[in-house]
DNA sequence: GGCTTTTGTCATGCC
DNA sequence: CTGGCATGACAAAAG
């Protein structure tokens, strides 16, 4: 049974990593809802330390595997037991190895305090010597510690043979390297610490495994009343799974979709290269033991550090006879290693630490579970938003993409950079012909409404593609015709000079001359097609014989336009027609401004609407980063909590069930070993908690 | 000839 | 109150 479920688990892991590299979505979601825990753990947990373990495996060590994407055949899978014990020895891989030397240090110190309890409860202290013994026990750590796990569980651990019948039955050949490397960290220990008087350390002698678990549950658990449930794994490390519903189901969430490379980096992330990229640490290296022993010292943090509830409340501890406390013991007062903060920092990458701080810090009583229930919330929410907002990866990078192209602004095609400089040359070109003309353009920018300022900028920011095609159309609107405006230089200012509050002195030349009309008149082709392009008010004006330009009448300061008109005497009805003129003139070039700036708030708007979008396809690009970090912590956490559970054995050196026991961190800072139940208890205690925190 | 866009004008409100 | 500006609405002109 158990060893089909696992070739079933591993394989489906192989199958949906291999889809999703080739691209194709494994839609998960309905199975998800399936009580069957190794599809969840393939789904949800599709960054698990198996997967990389696989994925590494196909492409690296396995060469020439002929595993082809389109071609995958699970019987490979399957019946490839070189592979799955690869695949676990990487697993095994991820857990520092260091984390399992430090209880195992602890947890003989600790005998003295929960000796009178049972086996049911096992607090797993925090590595006093783990620490101590890193810096001084380096390189003969690293030598041991790094042979088992680095290069044994890697290249051997499915072919190395196991320590005892019991691990080759029971434990795949990860488990025995696992056992192995605890050997030698045992005896690394041992050769290089110390131990206390109460510290029943295992022999340094311990050959195998299970002489090494039984000697010491005998010297913990017989003299100290204490249990050593940390070696030997009689249980499939898979039946884990059903201690880690409350995760899995949190890590449901992160059903997204993922593509290809997202994948992958999930991949890489599960795997020691993500230590490495996340961390600084290097899972073959030297340092990667250090690194190790910091995750092992983590559990001790002041706080409540629990990974399903965080209230588990010390009088229960106390009380309770069903805790087993292996390492209360603080004389060497290295149970503080443990610290919130290390644990955070080691389960966060760097991005991350701001969060983690927030969700981790020293004040919440929860560290690790608070960070994971933020961590979920944030995630909940941030795929709700994805959700509602059909976002993708994919399609927010090609969004990104579209939005960094930068097409500028959906205008009119025809209103492109080229045509607007031809009109406006021609337009340019055809005023320049007139005296004034020249000036009209710029004049007119500078004349009230700013827009014109403002549209520079704007085509300096958007690559000036869309928007001078608008800055076209007020060209239009600003000149008349070039032929209107070389044969009536007067009208020239009523088209595109705004200054008509501009000191008179620069459009006096013509005045004195006051023959507009005469001059236009002299010419009769041109009278007739000027006839026709003049304006009403003109044609007015000429017929009331107003003896000075509309130009004049419409652009003249107040006092001076009075004063033009004391000049002259003017009948009423002249009067009238020339303040008429004069409104309308003004209206006029106030209703080209209005439209003008009508224009360029459109435009404005749609380039925030732009520069928005641009900046939510960022976010939402973030967001799957932060989520995919997320769930490479989560699934550290799960792997860790595997890892430390499977090596718990009770009084008689066998594991504990995970279907009867769970792991979880008390308010002292230690980890305690409790009834399945009870931890239950306590999660649903906390979700509770959690949802009236978010009400 | 009809449609859309552009431009001019009016009315109105505000300063 | 007058002058001027801004703007919606309308209509003529232009395309």
């Amino acid at each position: 049974m158990l060893s089909l479920k696992k070739y079933f688990t591993e394989g489906l892991i192989q199958f949906t990593i291999l889809l999703s590299l080739i691209g194709v979505r494994v839609d998960v979601d309905t199975y998800l809802n399936s009580q069957l825990p190794p599809l969840r753990e393939i789904i949800l947990g599709q960054s698990s330390a198996y997967t990389q373990t696989q994925f590494h495996n196909l492409r690296n060590t396995l060469d020439g595997y002929g595993i082809h994407p389109k071609s995958v055949d699970l019987d490979y899978y399957f019946t490839a037991r070189r592979l799955l014990n690869q695949v676990r020895a990487l697993d095994r891989f991820q857990v520092p190895t260091t984390e399992v030397n430090a209880w195992l240090v602890h947890r003989d110190p600790e005998g003295s305090v929960s000796s009178t309890q049972p086996s049911t409860g096992i607090t797993l202290e925090n590595g006093s010597g783990l620490q101590d013994g890193t810096s001084p026990d380096n390189g003969v750590r690293e030598s041991g510690a790094e042979q088992g796990f680095g290069e044994e569980l890697e290249d051997l651990g499915a072919v190395a043979p196991p320590v005892n019948g019991d691990l080759t039955k029971e434990v795949p050949g990860v488990e025995d390297q696992t056992a192995l490397s605890l050997e030698e960290c045992l005896r690394l220990l041992e050769a290089t610490f110390p131990f206390g008087e109460n510290s029943e350390f295992p022999a340094a002698d311990v050959s195998t495994l299970s002489e090494a678990v039984p000697s010491e549950s005998r010297s913990a658990g017989v003299q100290n009343g204490l249990l050593s449930p940390l070696l030997a794994e009689t249980e499939s490390p898979f039946d884990l799974e059903q201690q880690w519903q409350d995760l899995m189901s949190i890590m449901e969430m992160q059903a997204m979709e993922v593509n290809n490379t997202t994948a992958e980096t999930l991949y890489n992330s599960t795997s020691g290269d993500l230590l490495t990229s996340n961390y600084s640490l290097a899972p073959n290296t030297p340092i990667n033991q250090n690194v190790s022993l910091h995750q092992a010292s983590l559990g001790s943090c002041t706080q409540d550090f629990s990974l399903f509830s965080s209230e588990i409340e010390s009088p229960s501890m106390a009380g309770s006879s069903a805790l087993l406390q292996l390492a209360p013991d603080n004389s060497t007062g290295l149970n503080t290693t443990f610290g919130s903060t290390n644990l955070s920092g080691i389960f966060f990458p760097p991005q991350l630490n701001s969060t983690v701080n927030e969700t981790a810090g020293p004040e919440l009583p929860d560290p690790l579970g608070g960070l994971l229930d933020e961590a979920m919330l944030d995630e909940i929410s941030l795929m709700d938003l994805a959700i509602e907002e059909g976002f993708n990866p994919v399609q927010a990078s090609q969004l990104e993409e579209e939005f960094d192209s930068d097409s500028g602004l959906s205008l009119d095609s025809s209103h492109s950079p080229a045509s607007l400089s031809s009109s406006e040359a021609s337009s340019s070109s055809s005023s320049s012909s007139s005296s004034s003309s020249s000036s009209s353009f710029s004049e007119e920018g500078a004349v009230g409404y700013s827009s014109d300022s403002e549209n520079v900028d704007f085509e300096e920011t958007e690559g000036a593609v869309g928007y001078q095609p608008e800055y076209s159309k007020f060209c239009r609107m600003s000149y008349q015709d070039p032929s209107q405006l070389h044969y009536l230089p007067y009208l020239e200012h009523v088209g595109h000079n705004h200054t008509y509050n501009m000191a008179p002195g620069a459009l006096d030349p013509e005045e004195p001359k006051l023959p507009n009309i005469g001059k236009k008149s002299s010419k009769e082709k041109p009278s007739e097609f000027l006839d026709k392009q003049m304006s009403r008010d003109e044609h007015r004006a000429r017929a009331m014989k107003i003896p000075f330009t509309n130009d004049k009448i419409i652009n003249l300061p107040v006092e001076e336009f009075n004063e033009l008109l004391s000049k002259y005497q003017l009948s009423e009805a002249q009067l009238s027609l020339i303040r008429d003129i004069r409104r309308r003139g003004k209206n006029k070039m106030a209703a080209q401004n209005c439209r003008k700036r009508k224009l360029d708030t459109i435009l404005n708007l749609e380039r925030d609407v732009e520069d928005l979008q641009r900046d939510k396809s960022k976010l939402l690009r973030e967001k799957v980063e932060f989520l995919k970090s997320i769930r490479q912590m989560k699934q550290k956490v799960q792997n860790l909590y595997q890892e430390v559970f499977g090596r718990l054995r009770d009084e008689n050196g066998q594991p504990y069930s995970p279907n009867q026991y769970a792991l979880q961190y008390a308010s002292d800072g230690s980890v305690i070993l409790i009834p399945r139940t009870l931890a239950d208890q306590q999660a649903r205690r906390q979700e509770r908690k959690q949802k009236d925190r978010r009400k």
